[in-house]
DNA sequence: TGTACATCAGTGAACGCGCGTTCACTGATGTAC
DNA sequence: TGTACATCAGTGAACGCGCGTTCACTGATGTAC
């Protein structure tokens, strides 16, 4: 038996100098999964970056996996966060509350800023490793699922907003056809697979507006 | 000094026996790299599951950067054979050439050769292998933009090809934007982030026909 | 206000393991003469 | 046709290293009485 007390599920520091901690271990964690992969993240590669011992990073997070399952699950909160905060009010939201966010009249402004979104390298290569882990790690594939249908189910809400009256499948399938194409977009814009000409972003906000359903914009 | 001579970049063998093992070597590697991932190809694992010794493989791929390197190589040059192959004569074929391939006709053929291609799992574990790779190893990048180089360069032949005049600026564009979101596809349809649906499908579809330039299939 | 005690936070050493790489070696095959 | 030799193909053992995990331990902090 071990001094600290067995845990079959990660238990939660519940003070506040605990939290602080763990959100310094989680940032130390993404930083080395952002800049050097998945591959190359060690514990004791993240307990050095957080300026802790081992042992001690393994007190908040015991297994390698809980970590990265960790960051993971913060990193994609943090990131349907910001697209939603950005692009216009959550699904549910009332049809008649008051706007409060910028994006209710432009449609081009949301596809600006939904690519804005997309053009940090880091939130590429991190996405990067999203998919790969998702496609071998069940954990990780879940949470990542239930993030793009989130992301999916909000811009499908944008939609309906610029297209009132049209049915709901119609708002949910272009939705996704435009979240893959801007997933697909953020690995070519990144550098990864190929560069940004602005001869691209002009097709590419084109295509977008088209899946929002604004005619208008088409030159 | 050792037995074997030192070979400061990787020696290509000769006799029929030795590509016959090189080949057989690489499905070995190929297959773990689909099935369990990068993080889990060890040179032993590879040595093994092609019924060698470790030190064998060391023969044909004296580090392990330089076996990887060679199995994205050669599957990153099939797929592009069997893309350019199912849609159409390579972009230096002459424009008066005879046809010979069956999508000449309807681009609506070409998008569904485009996504059956893009609808295996397999296929798609390994790219999410290669983007990931991509984002941290040069050589990998390389070999990476250089295969959509030639993907987006075919696809754009084969735009042109239906849009007589249309500027070879706005085929490139628009061939690029394909890519994009055929790539963004492959992730959701493999069941990484997502599921297929028939009306996501539809849609799908839709968005490749405009950008072919096809308004003909607007239903 | 003081004391006892449980819990939280953090340390340090050791474990067994799988890894990539090195290297001396043997056997098979082709080739020059 | 035979022999010598270089090269190709394949073996086996060992190396040092970094890894995730285990565990006994100490010090700090909060809380009950």
């Amino acid at each position: 038996m071990s001094g600290q007390p067995a845990r079959d599920e990660h238990t939660p520091p519940l003070t506040a100098k605990g939290d602080d901690r763990r959100r310094a271990l989680l940032d130390a964690a993404e930083h080395i999964l952002i800049e050097q992969g998945n591959a190359r993240l060690s514990m004791r590669a993240v307990a050095a970056t957080a300026g802790v011992r081992l042992g001690h990073l393994q007190y908040y997070f015991p297994a390698r996996a809980d970590l990265i399952q960790a960051v993971l699950a913060r990193a994609l909160e943090r990131s349907l966060d910001r697209l939603t905060r950005t692009t216009g009010a959550p699904a549910e939201a009332p049809a008649g509350a008051p706007a409060g966010t910028a994006l209710d009249g432009d449609p081009a402004d949301l596809v600006a800023a939904l690519l804005t979104e997309h053009a940090d390298p880091r939130l590429t290569r991190l996405f990067a490793e999203i998919w790969a882990l998702a496609a071998r790690d069940d954990a990780v594939a879940s949470v990542a699922r239930a993030f793009y249908r989130d992301y999916r189910d909000h811009v499908a809400t944008v939609i309906a907003r610029a297209n009132p009256g049209q049915p709901d499948a119609v708002n949910l399938a272009r939705a996704e056809v435009l979240v893959m194409l801007l997933e697909g977009a953020s690995l070519f814009r990144s550098g990864i697979t190929g560069d940004r000409s602005a001869a691209t972003d002009t097709e590419l906000v084109r295509t977008a507006l088209r899946l929002l359903g604004d005619a208008a914009h088409e030159r």
